[in-house]
DNA sequence: GAATAATGTTTACAATGTCAACATAAAACC
DNA sequence: GGTTTTATGTTGACATTGTAAACATTATTC
């Protein structure tokens, strides 16, 4: 297996290696040369891999929608309450995570990938997320299907936009704070 | 003025020609040599103007709000309606902005430029145009200071996330069509 | 008119993404 | 079992970039 020269599980170690230097010191700090160094790897060994540089940055977004799911799943484990309470709740940790992985949030959401439909991992599992939050929204009560649509859209938005502006900078000074942050998903949840 | 060697004008020369780069190419075109290169001057002339790439940029995310600003007036212009309509009229002309320059929007509103709150040009920009929408909403109806100003928050936030699902990429097919943004807009006029 | 400040240019450097040429291990095939 | 082929590494090279230092030229000030 893990021989000197054949790595053996090379494309798993990238993408753990990856996440780290997002996770502590931001997606600026990812050069594929600094992910091949503590790797242990040459730098180019990543090529053997990946085509180029955004592959690899596909792979680490796609993770990030993985671990998201998760914190979804924790947060709605055993939730019981309203379909509005069941958003309001599920918004929060969508903020948390935002700002718990501010760059690995901008990955999944950001421009720093062009045209991200075009990876079909990627759209898979963005599609998903967006998927189950139709079905959420549906289950809420009996809507046309355009209008669950729309809806969707604009809780998704006003989430996406309130996370932006907490992680890129605040129009506002009390921007991400507690309290604010309840009364966003207060509103979001009246969208019903 | 225009001599060989002093140029006269440098610092307004290069936020053109950065405006320029961007507007046709995008930002990722937007290298500091090659700006310098179609200024017509040597590479390390922007360095005399500014301490760095990033803050040019700033000067023009600056240019961008000025511009932004010219279109609400237009948008504006004579306009006689209720406070909901003249709010949905500006958050069209907020969208249509956005789509028309989208990396010029990307610069103001994205994470290219670092704790932008540091530059205090930029702080004013964005501060004045936060200033402006509470102020809006505020001539809409009487309220709680603290209503206005987490009503404005939500509906710029939404009309923002929205925003950026159209340019980077969108959960929805029908993410950007003229339909769905009018539908946008009314749902976020309600919101007052 | 001389000293000084402002504003250019040239040269240099390290970092980066990427490619080509080469080396070695693993897998497939006879 | 040995040979060929493929997968997966390494090394070395290159152009581009941001940035700094040293130097040149024009403006400004005393």
């Amino acid at each position: 297996m893990t021989n000197a020269y054949h790595h053996g599980d090379l494309k798993n170690a990238l993408i753990r290696t990856g996440l780290e230097i997002i996770e502590t010191e931001g997606v600026a700090a990812l050069t594929l040369r600094r992910v091949a160094r503590e790797t242990r790897v040459s730098h180019a060994a990543p090529y053997r891999h990946y085509k180029n540089k955004e592959t690899l940055l596909v792979d680490l977004a796609i993770a990030g929608f993985e671990r998201l799911s998760e914190t979804f799943d924790k947060s709605l484990a055993g939730f019981t309450g309203s379909a509005a309470e069941q958003i309001a709740c599920m918004g929060k940790a969508y903020i948390r995570f935002a700002m718990d992985h501010p760059d690995l949030y901008r990955l999944m959401f950001g421009d720093r990938i062009k045209t991200k439909t075009q990876y079909a991992g990627f759209f898979r599992a963005y599609d998903s997320m967006y998927k189950m939050l139709l079905e959420m929204v549906q289950n809420a009560g009996p809507r046309a299907a355009g209008d669950a649509a729309i809806t969707v859209i604009t809780m998704w938005a006003t989430v996406h936009g309130y996370v932006t502006f907490i992680l890129d900078n605040s129009p506002d000074p009390y921007v991400g704070s507690p309290g604010q942050i309840d009364r966003l998903m207060d509103k979001v949840a009246s969208f019903l």
